[in-house]
DNA sequence: GGGTTCCTTTATCTTTTTATAGACATTTTC
DNA sequence: GAAAATGTCTATAAAAAGATAAAGGAACCC
């Protein structure tokens, strides 16, 4: 078992970080969720920030990767194009819901790693999904509309159920880590770009019931 | 000077806790920047925990306060009502931003304390909202919907720009303490009320008596 | 003025936390 | 199988954190 030590680590860490958060964790702990020695974590990640921003790259890189995904179906039209993104989002987040919402809460804190996370990976988010919306606007598919509001209101969207998980769960009953949950919430995401951000012209459809 | 220190305690506090989060802010700290002797926030509060508590009650009582200054508007509509109750809890979020992120972020760590607020201030909250719903279909002014997503949109659209501040201010620059980002803001939540929660052609059946 | 209450300070105890040095063990490579 | 690389452990240094006891002082009431 001394392989997947590294691995245990990461997975206690995330773990711990997310109920309790960064700050609220020790590496005590984490090293005795991983069963392994504390100064294992300063072999493998230096120390604790050094663990903290292996999580916050191996989660931004996949996540900027998921929006290039979409991007790439642009061709196929905007409204297309962003549903796509934000499907992908969603499944993605949904399969990483402590990851993402540890990594959603330690985004609002203020420290250096935020500031670099901001500049590099939402800075290209940004560009990605303006371009989209310019495009939509060009090929008459999109209302004119302020793009920044519409970032906001689609990354609410993405992002409260990760979030407010606790919320999700005991107040509303709704379980972000189900199977039907995604796609559910997919189809008031799709009802939002339709509604909200699409003319009014085309056909509307009324999201899928269940 | 000597009244005022505790309130000098609490504005420490919440600015520190806010930007640094509460496991990540020393008693020390707080003391340091209210130029108090740490003694004196046990004094007051008890230890730290009762100063973070002190901030949710406070908080969540005047939530709470702003829900049911627009739940009495029901009288006059369930769009209208809802529209009260948005503003009334956008405006009041960004009066006290710093507050507000602290809290957003705090609940979304497993403890005690989330689990009671949960059970107290957010049940009730989930009450108000859903009997506005529910009247607003019985009246014919909603489509008829899952009111669990709706509250989670309406509540991701309420939240997103305070958890996300930062985002918000150094990627779209847009500054949610400034006063016309409120007023914006509010629109684009009233365009979603209309857009994604009225019926579409509506004519507007206001409740007679009742 | 004596006594009470409220607030502040000093000083310190105890625990927790991070970090590191260096020994020990295991695996890999030649 | 020896040497090197990799991984793990023990022990502990050093700092930081939370908490508290007890003294000091100011304001107030009678």
């Amino acid at each position: 078992m001394g392989k997947n030590s590294k691995e245990m680590i990461i997975n206690a860490a995330i773990s711990l970080f997310n109920t309790r958060g960064y700050s609220g964790t020790s590496i005590r702990d984490i090293a005795g969720i991983a069963d392994v020695n504390p100064a294992n974590i300063a072999y493998y990640f230096q120390n604790k920030q050094g663990l903290l921003e292996y999580c916050f790259t191996s989660f931004f890189e996949q996540y900027i990767s998921e929006i290039e995904k979409g991007f790439s179906f642009l061709e196929e039209g905007a409204e297309a194009c962003l549903k796509k993104i934000a499907s992908n989002l969603l499944f993605f987040q949904c399969k990483n819901i402590h990851l993402t919402r540890l990594i959603l809460r330690e985004m609002s804190l203020d420290s250096q790693v935020v500031r670099e996370i901001m500049s590099t990976y939402y800075l290209k988010e940004k560009y990605l999904i303006q371009t989209v919306l310019e495009k939509g606007e060009e090929w008459g598919e999109f209302r004119r509309h302020s793009h920044d509001y519409m970032v906001i209101q689609l990354k609410g969207m993405l992002t409260m159920p990760f979030l407010n998980s606790h919320y999700i769960t005991e107040v509303l009953h709704v379980f972000p880590h189900e199977r039907y949950f995604a796609n559910k919430y997919l189809n008031e995401i799709y009802a939002w770009i339709e509604g909200c951000l699409c003319v009014i012209g085309k056909e509307n459809k009324i999201p899928a019931l269940l």
